[in-house]
DNA sequence: ACAGTGACAACAT
DNA sequence: TATGTTGCCACTG
């Protein structure tokens, strides 16, 4: 696999250790992800990561706390439904209106420091990987 | 090496 | 709001 350079990530990987920072109860969008990753137009790719992730990994990594930027659940034409996502959203006491929208200024997750970002992409780990490195 | 592929986002209408 | 267009880019055969 490509790796970045400084962090021995590739671009996925890192999508994935900012994913699993998202708390429960919060939500952020995939732009803001890529952001966070220092590519403010990588927005498709963030999102094609979370789409990457195998049915064991995606019970490990919040995946459903990353919606749209219009702060609706998107996967309209994919396999698992936005209505399922949404739902997932609502367990964990994020709420929509009757058309799907949240408020994203309310359950919005706050991030993370250019600093916080550097030391996860230099030290976190994925939940499949061995702590022992 | 390169064209195709998306769970996006910004903008226009 | 909803829909369509376009730019975007890491990853894949």
């Amino acid at each position: 696999m490509k790796r970045d350079a400084l962090s021995q990530r590739t671009f996925f990987e890192q999508v994935w250790l900012i994913t699993l920072q998202i708390p429960r109860g919060k939500v952020t969008w995939y732009g803001f992800i890529a952001e966070l990753l220092d590519a403010p137009h990588a927005a498709r790719t963030v999102g094609w990561a979370l789409h990457a992730l195998t049915t064991e990994q995606s019970r490990w990594i919040p995946w459903h706390r990353v919606i749209n930027k219009a702060g609706r659940c998107s996967l309209r034409n994919a396999s698992f439904s936005y209505i399922e996502q949404q739902a997932l959203l609502e367990e964990e006491g994020v709420q929509f209106d009757e058309r799907g929208y949240t408020d994203l200024t309310v359950f919005g997750w706050e991030g993370l420091t250019p600093e916080e970002v550097q030391a996860l992409l230099a030290q976190g780990r994925l939940p499949w990987e061995s702590n022992q490195g």
